[in-house]
DNA sequence: CTGAAAGCGCTTACAG
DNA sequence: CTGAAAGCGCTTACAG
């Protein structure tokens, strides 16, 4: 059996005649051969792997989805014939920097990027370095890069919202974020969008920061102007939590008293049994795999940003009869 | 400059007198240059690279930690001079599958581990394919093996313990998991320890599961228990938070009248303003890559496993002036 | 289909 | 210090 054979049963099958190309597979499965990546690397100059950037800082909101999304990469890495290196620059000089020392060593090809913001120096960079990259988050103050995906919040905040008037609840009300954060904004259109389609009036609304003192202290209001038999659809599970503590402090039991429902089904969603919307971190790597894949087949980018709907995770505390 | 030469400046700085390797060095700087990892792979037959499993399913309590390993292993691997390539096989047929599928492309030289728990096949897969590993989290029921480390569950309770009688609170109880489990009944002793150490007699103590309506329902009589002034040390963050629910239920303020520590420092501590303790994670991945690394060269293993103390993370929770 | 060759970029041993 | 060579394990182009 030929060097060449062998090779080409791997990497042109469509060259081989069925039994040869049977006679190779059987044999390498029974030897459990698998090429050398180290000189399948040098040799196409590629090396299969893409970069994701860890950051050791970042909000426990954030580090709910993050590690997700990085077990959801490293899960769908296999699909692509890729893997996932994760690194992280701490204490670099500038934000660039650890994406420089990667490219040089020639240890990815290309990137993931996550937690991107108005004024990010990295799609700046890694377009200039030619390297191709996708966005886990819309890449904010850039319409020209289109290249990412990112959840859809006002669908999640429809789902969540429909989802209450369905089972029962009287009036919807909305504990979001103060105005003028384009995320917290998009989720409360979704809740007005539901609210509106289904013939209601919007309920009461208040806004809380992302805190949960702040959050429980505006909830108690607000489930009073809701009232018993009503619902809260909130911007996040911490704000939900505000919803869930400030019941308790009435004495009300949330779920039968008053409903409420969060975003982003982090762990302690599950531990208060709060409904919540879950990310679709899975179809989210996938796809951005898939774009970084294409970007290095020298394909174009795509024509727009992708959002994708969340899944709705139904628990105790949108259940009247709990 | 001879490739040799600039190869010797490299890998034997010290067979260059000190010109000739400034002069390499300030060129390298200046072009940027970086030794292809691909070819260094293929020449050395090592990639550079350490695999680390990243598993989906997993319980919050768990996921709590394992981020922050991973972003810990990421920071501390540039110092080893390796990468960290992230892995899930998720629908394997075996829980080796994916460590064979590594090795076997030659992907990574080595692994890090973790949940090793009874019974778990992989450290017996890994020692019989002579792939060094080590892990985070003790080997249990192998104490043959001694390649991991782990976190001090005794000490993090003694400290939180001394910390609740340092501020002042009159009695010191516990809320603790069923007996029976390692680790929690290593964190029970922390606690006996400082008591008795303290020259006090045992405060009075419950045990709940890993479960908030639970963990609030046994520290709502434990709390009436120690009394007003006095404090609960808790065997883990959740634990925590149902005695911090319990407080409430009963119109006391956290805090101020009766204190409550939990363990790991998750997420819900920091948003509760829950004392916890704060695991080593990154002494840990620094010991365990040093560990791997030493395997490789070829060095013995430890003589022993290594126990890593966490640190006090002080909140409202402890602070009877709140 | 086979077989011999070339080259990806390194590191090392060796002669000068 | 230089320079020429070898080899790590692949993939590909080419002659047979």
């Amino acid at each position: 059996m030929s060097r060449q054979t062998v090779s080409n049963a791997l990497v042109h099958p469509e060259r081989l005649k069925a039994p040869t190309l049977e006679k190779v597979q059987s044999v390498i499965a029974e030897l459990g051969y698998r090429p050398s990546s180290a000189a399948q690397s040098l040799r196409s100059q590629r090396t299969g792997a893409v970069g994701f950037e860890l950051l050791a800082i970042g909000s426990a909101n954030r580090n709910e989805i993050i590690y997700p999304f990085t077990v959801a990469l490293s899960e769908m890495a296999i699909g692509h014939n890729c893997h996932v290196v994760t690194f992280s620059a701490a204490g670099a000089q500038s934000p660039t920097e650890g994406y420089e020392d990667m490219i040089r060593a020639q240890v990815v090809d290309a990137f993931i990027i996550a937690d991107t913001h108005k004024g990010d120096p990295r799609p700046a960079w890694l377009d200039k370095a030619g390297v191709p990259y996708a966005a886990f988050g819309r890449v904010w103050g850039r319409p020209d890069i289109t290249s990412w995906a990112d959840v859809d919040g006002a669908a999640g905040l429809r789902d969540a919202t429909n989802h209450l008037f369905a089972v029962g609840y009287a009036q919807g009300g909305y504990l979001g974020w103060p105005f003028g954060s384009s995320i917290g904004d998009e989720r409360r259109r979704g809740w007005i969008e539901a609210t509106t389609a289904s013939g209601r009036s919007l309920g009461p609304e208040a806004q809380a920061e992302q805190d949960l003192d702040a959050a429980t202290d505006a909830a108690y209001d607000l489930i009073e102007q809701v009232g018993r038999g009503g619902a809260i659809a909130c911007a996040s599970d911490l704000l939900a939590m505000g919803v869930e503590r400030a019941a308790r402090r009435r004495g009300w039991v949330p779920g039968r008293d008053v409903g409420m429902t969060g975003i982003d089904d982090s762990s302690y969603a599950g531990m208060l049994k709060l409904t919540s919307v879950s990310q679709p971190v899975t179809t989210i790597a996938d796809y951005l795999l898939g774009l970084v894949h294409k970007r290095l087949e020298g394909g174009p980018p795509p024509e727009s940003g992708a959002l994708f709907r969340p899944a709705l995770v139904t628990r105790a505390s949108s259940d009247p009869n709990t």
